[in-house]
Formats: C-alpha cells, structure tokens, sequence
DNA sequence: CATATCTCAGCAAAACTGAGATCC
DNA sequence: CGGATCTCAGTTTTGCTGAGATAT
C-alpha cells in the first residue's frame, strides 16, 4: 500500500521477501534444497522410483549383495525404514530378499538384471534433473558448489557421528 | 566393473556411502541443508524461538505493520500456518493482533517494544549460528555459496510463481 | 457475483522412537 | 549375557489442502 520505494532490489515490490531474511545462508540452503528436493522427486516419481530406491540401487551396485543394516549405514535410510523400502524394491522384482546363511540374522539383499537396468535408468534420469536444478550455473560454479557443499558435509560429518 | 581398490576418498571405509551417491549436488545440499536446519532449529529453541517467528520479527521491522497475508507472502510461511505464528508471537507480547479498520477483513500485525527487544537478540543468536554451520569455510568461501546459492534460488523464483 | 482474508480441521510424507522376536 | 538384526506399530513435525465465515 502507499509508499513504498526501497533500496531492496531491482524489484516491481509487492511479495518482495525483506532483503535480511533473504541473505541467511541456512535459509537460502533451505529453501534451494527444498526446490532440488521437489524437482528430484518429482522427477523420479514419473518412474515410479523414490530417492532411497536409487540409494539402494547404487550401493548395491558398488558393494554387492548387502545386508538391510548394513544398507542404512551406507544410505543414511534410517534403520526402520529400510524394510519398507527392500519390500517395494523386491515387489518390482530389482532386489532379491534371501537369508543369510552365515549370518541368520540377516537377509541379504542382492541386485538383480532388471535392477540393473533400472538403474541405468535412474541414472541418466537423475543427471537430467541435477541439469535441471544447477541450470542457471556453469559447469566451473557447479563443481565450486559441489565443493563448498561437500566441506560443509564433510565437517559435520567428521565432528558429528555420521559419515557424508 | 572389475574391482578394484577404490578411488572413492581417504576414509578407512566399514560404513562409507557410495562415490556415486556422495557426489550427487541435490543430495548434498539437502544433508547440507538439513544440518543447517537442525543447528539453527535448535539453537532458536534454546530461546524458545522457532524460525518463523523470526523470519515475521524481521519483516514487521523491515515493512512496519502488515496484514497476516501479506506476511505470509513476504515470509514463506504457508496461508494456513500464519494464524499459528501470529498466535505464539502475540502471546509473548511480541506482536500486537487488531483488526484493521480500513479493511475490516484483515487484521494489523504490529511489532511491539518487546518483539523489538527479542529481535535483536535473535539476530545476534543467528549471526552465531549461521557462523557454526559455515565454520569450515573461508569468508570468501561463504560470500561465494551464498552467491551460487542466490542465483540458484532467484532462477527457481522468476521462473516459477514465487519470490525468493 | 467474484475475490480476498482469517481461521480451523485434517491429510500425507518423512524422520524418528520403541519394542518384540530372533540370532550371534 | 550383551549386542545386532529385522520388523512393525506408532509419534511428531511440516508443508499443504479444503472449506466456512466474513468482508470488499
């Protein structure tokens, strides 16, 4: 209403966010993270795939047949949810759930062809949508962030418990 | 594939996330954003704050009285949840809720010597808190994340509805 | 009438907790 | 026995939807 000019922006005004708020690093990490989120999932879901689907899908192709704790660790899916994940995975038939012999405590949770394909997939989807997300970056400022953020991702992991 | 000793860093390995996974930019900044999230959501608790109330504080400041819609545009927070913050602020003395008179529809939040008083302490508090969470990086460092960081959060603006 | 504001009631997804059963 | 693993049931938080009441 009434007034108005400012020194905010180059903005027309009107639903400008207050210049203070917008420079909090933690919130424009918030709020970036929450658009690659979205993008991320919304674009798997088109597949039919969720985030943790891929986790598990890469890791069990890297380390090899694994175990569903031994996945939490490695995924950062919390111990709980882990079961749910294996039962959509197995129900599509991209992981196979089978005891461990050595270890009956364990099942162990091994890849399969179409999980393999799946995952061809799943990558090259998922490089599209990183595109999409760092779009306005060049490709010198993407790999700046992606350092910076795996600093960042590395201290707190190094002084906190949890790995990156 | 064959195997092979890894490229995959300088951990002693027996819980490391995949390569494939560790890299991936929307991934890192939604760890990154987390931590950051929790750092400053319980660094506010200790002064039993919460980020809205802060993120309305600082528009009251910027703007001078607004209507709750309009805080919801300039803030963030969701139409709905507004009702909410405005509540736990005005029941601390914080804010003061009264109708508007011009506009009988809405109501005028207006900042009160107290929500003045706590304003400044929440600044100070989240000047440190911002410092915690970027410790590992040089000032420079940090100038240029927000930086990248903006530019990310500005492009998702224009394009979409939304202002950053 | 269409639109805007404020409010409340409730949903859906995600991260997390707790506990029981089994096994090492 | 202590400690891991898998599973399920349930809590909490958060962003969001929907709708009603009121006013423009």
């Amino acid at each position: 209403m009434s007034s108005g000019a400012s020194d905010m922006t180059h903005h027309v005004d009107g639903k400008a966010t207050p210049a203070r708020l917008r420079g909090v690093p933690t919130r424009l990490l918030a709020m970036v993270a929450a658009h690659a989120d979205r993008v991320v999932t919304e674009g798997l879901a088109r597949e039919e795939a969720r985030k943790w689907h891929y986790a598990v899908l890469v890791t069990l192709e890297e380390l090899g047949p694994a175990s569903q704790a031994e996945l939490s660790r490695r995924t950062g899916i919390y111990r709980s949810d882990v079961v749910a994940v294996i039962n959509e995975l197995a129900g599509r038939g991209l992981v196979e759930r089978a005891p461990d012999p050595a270890d009956r405590r364990r099942n162990v949770i091994t890849l399969t062809p179409e999980g393999r394909d799946t995952l061809r997939r799943l990558d090259a989807l998922l490089a599209e949508l990183q595109d999409e997300v760092l779009a306005p970056l060049t490709g010198a400022e993407r790999d700046r962030l992606i350092e910076l953020l795996t600093r960042l991702a590395d201290h707190h992991a190094r002084s906190h418990g949890r790995d990156a």
